[in-house]
DNA sequence: AACCTGGGCAACCGCACTTTT
DNA sequence: AAAAAGTGCGGTTGCCCAGGT
């Protein structure tokens, strides 16, 4: 999967309104797990990669945008003392959110907490409280707050060996691709999480939004999502000459971009 | 008004794991 | 069974912007 085309330069770096749009087009076209597929039909210049990355984090239509709600904060901060760097396990319990969005809050979060504690140690005072984040505290042994990997859990490539290649894991990361849809309420995440590990992989939301995407973005794909067996179909012939069939004529059009309100988070909200 | 600093976020990288050939 | 290709994850970096000096 090297290069996707190798006479052309990989495009990095952020996105543009362009690209966006066609790969929100392609994703509702082909679904949201062939990225180097992806990639090379839809003429972008990008990885697989980078387009996966690109749809998960910012052009899902099922992400939520906007601040953390509480509720959401201290369930971050419980599913990270439970879990540890598992940001993606946690950001499943937390519909519509990313473990890129979840990371990075838990980042500046930590930051922050840290400093406090800092402020706190230093100046002789002896305060511990940092009353509202659970089990944050449990860390205080020195280690950082953000490099913790949680509490009893680390996030070793032990863990991630149990998870993702052991069997009884493996229903977290692999058998959860296509999860079902259903949404959780706050409160049934909280009592899933109070359940045994292995019972609580109960993803909030998943990859399958092909069709929804398909619906909501693209205008060249009016009805369902093409079935995984449409690929197939394409395997013909999948690269200059799909590209040409299914790339925009003009991507620019009005009608085209219509249905696509770029990427500022109210559209894609939902 | 210009500069500095820190927060927030998007995106890239490398590695590990899974799936396909 | 082994190799290659594809995918997912966690860590890290760099940019942008708002607020403070």
């Amino acid at each position: 999967m090297k290069m996707v085309q190798d006479h052309q330069e990989i495009r990095k770096g952020p996105w543009t309104e362009q690209e966006d749009f066609q790969l929100v087009c392609f994703v509702g076209l082909f679904g949201d797990r062939r990225w180097d597929f992806i990639a090379k039909v839809s003429g972008l210049n990008r990885t697989g990669k980078s387009c996966r990355l690109r749809w998960v984090n910012y052009l899902h239509p099922g992400l939520k945008r906007g601040k953390m709600t509480p509720q959401e904060e201290r369930l971050v901060l419980e599913l990270h003392s439970k879990w540890g760097n598992r940001w993606s396990r946690i950001a499943r319990k937390l519909p519509g959110r990313t473990d890129n969005e979840i990371k990075n809050y838990w980042r500046t979060h930590m930051r922050k907490k840290a400093q406090e504690k800092k402020r706190a140690v230093s100046p002789s005072s002896s305060s511990s409280n940092c009353s509202s984040s659970s089990n944050i505290t449990t860390n205080e042994g020195g280690a950082s707050f953000y490099d913790t990997g949680g509490v009893g859990i680390v996030a070793s490539s032990a863990e991630k060996k149990n998870i993702n290649g052991g069997d009884p894991g493996k229903e977290d990361d692999n058998n959860t691709t296509k999860r079902d849809q259903r949404e959780y309420s706050l409160d049934d995440i909280w009592e899933d999480i109070n359940l045994p590990e292995v019972n609580s992989i109960e993803p909030v939301y998943d990859g399958s939004y092909g069709e929804e995407a398909c619906k909501f973005a693209c205008p060249l794909v009016a009805s369902p999502p093409l079935p995984l067996s449409w690929d197939s179909l394409f395997k013909m012939d999948e690269d200059q000459e799909s590209k040409n069939m299914f790339l925009p004529a003009t991507p620019n059009d009005n009608q085209f971009l219509s249905g696509f309100e770029y990427g500022r988070p109210s559209s894609l909200t939902g």
